[in-house]
DNA sequence: TATGGTTGCCTTACGTCGTAAGGCGGTCGG
DNA sequence: CCGACCGCCTTACGACGTAAGGCAACCATA
């Protein structure tokens, strides 16, 4: 342990934070996929194998970005929550989400990570320790606090979990297949057609597609706290 | 087309209907993991490109068996809701979304199965449309019947999609290694060892483990639906 | 009954993946 | 000066999905 600092070799002796760092660029630019031990390697000047002397094998690897993102949304977590000291559990939770949210954002291959890990990501307790804190300050017991946490989700997290995603996700836009394909059934389908007309309709107030994640995710936000609120007792 | 129907030879021809039926016995047995198309193949006495005269390649069959689980859906859902003809909206989508639970329950593969598909079954937009036709019957307008669908999200299929599920998804049980690393980092975790220590002396109504997910599921469905009664205006 | 097309399955092979095992050259303590 | 060690590379194996083509049994027809 603990080898030489002096950077005096041309080639920096690689490590676990550099072989993280670059997997998380590799990632965000071309999706979980992309995401090869030989390519990461070769992203990084070096052979395949080399990979193993810094980190245990694929799942470790993929280990290690889930704690990654974690700890990014710590940073993000713990710098807004400090601006709320006197908010009430309420806003406290909503800027909480959010701000994971905004991580999540940039990293749109997190979700699909999250849900592939077999254990929880350690860092992911102590998160949820906060916000079982903010709701207790809320007034809550540890039975509602305790199902709060299952209804909210992955929107604890930041994202819907859209069972299936729009666009995103590293796929390609096959929205218009998916489109196509609808209006050749719509004469089956009168409500979806309707709804779908409807909305489009009214889409003069901030959505951003035909379905804007953003607006649906504060939606479902306020519902559930409107319902969490009444489930107090 | 429209082969001879006399099955006189001692194999019987294989089939699309046959390789997805094997793909779920198998998938039901095995988890997703083991779905390989030499595998497939061997459990239907054949090699693996044979079944490449039946289904377009691997993904082709993935879709198959999300197709299939739909259909799977369809028929409880159908069965349950014509008993319903008069009950109100409340009522109708939880019997929906049990039955659909109860799908999913049998078939615990099924959500990771649907999260991974890059574009939506079209079987699913016939069942969204129940759902919108139910909400409308129930007095609620296109916009609000949009965004309870994503409010629901994974729930209208039966399940909570939990971004880490407990000891399922073809996973074995890691919870103790889980447990005994939560219990060493007990001290940092005050609040979350303490909803643990509450709930499970709670433990003495209807809880299957200490997060029975079907409780969950329930609570989380009334909670929406309290909220979108009052979100109707 | 002979024939030619079609259908259904198999054989072989390629390129990808994760990773086990061991080799080789540089740096460093004695 | 010298041996140990550490970091990286080389080689290789057994999965995987699937492209390309071969062969044998079936069918309607003559």
């Amino acid at each position: 342990m603990g080898a030489g600092l002096g950077a005096r070799k041309p080639r920096e002796p690689l490590s676990r934070e550099r072989a993280l760092a670059a997997a998380i660029a590799l990632v965000d630019a071309e999706g979980l996929a992309a995401l090869t031990m030989r390519r990461l390697a070769a992203e990084l000047g070096v052979e395949a194998m080399s990979l193993y002397h810094h980190l245990p094998g694929k799942q470790g690897l993929l280990d290690g970005l889930a704690e990654a993102v974690i700890a990014e949304i710590h940073a993000a977590v713990a710098a807004v929550d400090s601006t709320l000291e006197g908010a009430d559990w309420r806003n406290r939770l909503r800027q909480r989400f959010l701000a994971a949210r905004a991580v999540m954002l940039r990293h749109p291959w997190a979700p699909a990570l999250l849900g592939s890990r077999p254990t929880i990501p350690t860092g992911l307790y102590t998160y949820y320790d906060g916000i079982i804190a903010t709701l207790r300050d809320g007034g809550f017991s540890y039975r509602i606090a305790h199902r709060a946490l299952h209804a909210f989700g992955s929107l604890a997290l930041g994202f819907a979990q859209e069972v299936f995603r729009p666009a995103s996700a590293g796929g390609q836009t096959d929205v218009e297949a998916a489109e196509e394909e609808l209006a050749a059934m719509a004469a089956q389908l009168p409500h979806l057609t309707a709804m779908v007309a409807a909305e489009v309709h009214a889409a003069e107030d901030p959505t951003l597609g035909w379905c804007d994640s953003q607006v649906e995710f504060e939606f479902t936000l306020d519902l559930l706290f409107d319902g969490l609120d009444q489930a107090r007792d």
